[in-house]
DNA sequence: TAACCATCCTGTTAGC
DNA sequence: TGCTAACAGGATGGTT
């Protein structure tokens, strides 16, 4: 699932082809992958044709690409959904779920097509215009209630640690509320919160102030490992934009791993259903307290 | 206002 | 072999 390292290795993947170059053509094959895209301000193909495109930027699993008229194409991968980079030749049809081709034209490259993949439907693009967020950020609208991300040098660690202590919600569901903090998901709530030894239920006004600077730093160490080692796949459902996998999903210690010994205690790691999806913690460190 | 939950979607897998 | 149900989960709007 594409969560913040998935996102910045798509981001990080994109720019050099994308940054500068020229919308030639666009096709929606699907109008459910840009149910993000606002069509009483125009249709998106047509708004988007002939747009140049600048430095691709990403907060928490939102990435945009900034167009050089004041707004930007916002993409948003969901569950499923992949952008991909081909040859401007390549053809829709011969893979699955491409739901949007857009065709660019580079001044110092090849032409080239990115194709927006999304299996499940879950993502979407859409043209957004971008508006002032805090410390002066341009952002997509859409984008303007997400909080800053871990990895972000701007992220707010006080201002989170402050909203922990004014929340009676489980931990995990406040990790996963993107406007406490972005960019965690389902699989780093869960390995972050087995880093530091909390159980995923825990009321987060009962972390002392200590553990829960515990927990921030280890979601910092989760995301940047998870990074460098090009995010977690666990099959085809996430890939960079060249359709390779990323490695992460040998280092995890608990995601995924019910009835497989704690990598700490040889404890099995259980299983439970939480907030309709599924966490998985140890139940000798990760006590409810 | 905070907290919580249903909903959207499709490929895979387990169970019958 | 074929059918059906359960499951995976991010964001959001509605309800409590």
């Amino acid at each position: 699932m594409p969560e913040l390292p998935e996102v910045e290795v798509v981001r990080l993947g994109l720019a050099p082809a994308v940054t500068g170059a020229v919308v030639t053509a666009v096709d929606v094959f699907d109008e459910r992958a840009i149910t993000r895209h606002d069509r009483a301000r125009g249709s998106f193909a047509d708004r988007l044709l002939g747009r140049r495109m600048l430095a691709p930027k990403r907060r928490g699993k939102f990435l945009w690409i900034p167009l050089d008229d004041g707004e930007a194409l916002l993409a948003h991968l969901g569950m499923t959904g992949q952008l991909l980079l081909r040859e401007s030749w390549a053809r829709p049809q011969d893979e699955p779920h491409v739901r949007v081709r857009v065709e660019l034209t580079h001044p110092s490259l090849h032409e080239l097509a990115v194709f927006f993949r999304d299996q499940r439907t879950f993502g979407s693009l859409a043209l957004d215009e971008l508006t002032a967020a805090d410390a002066g950020d341009l952002v997509p609208g859409q984008v303007a209630h997400i909080a800053r991300d871990p990895l972000d040098p701007l992220c707010d660690d006080s201002a989170f640690l402050v909203a922990l202590t004014r929340k009676s919600s489980a931990i995990k569901r406040v990790l996963l509320d993107q406007r406490a903090i972005s960019g965690i998901g389902n699989i780093y709530a869960d390995e972050a919160l087995w880093a530091a030894r909390i159980h995923p239920e825990q009321p987060a006004n009962t972390l002392s102030r200590a553990k829960a600077k515990l927990l921030l730093a280890e979601i910092r160490l989760v995301l940047a490992k998870a990074l460098t080692e090009g995010g977690t796949s666990f099959d085809s459902q996430y890939v960079n934009v060249n359709g390779q996998a990323g490695y992460f999903a040998h280092s995890l210690n608990a995601y995924g791993r019910e009835g497989a010994p704690c990598p700490r205690c040889g404890t099995p790691i259980v299983r439970v259903s939480f907030m309709n999806r599924s966490s998985h913690f140890c139940p000798r460190d990760q006590r409810l307290r």
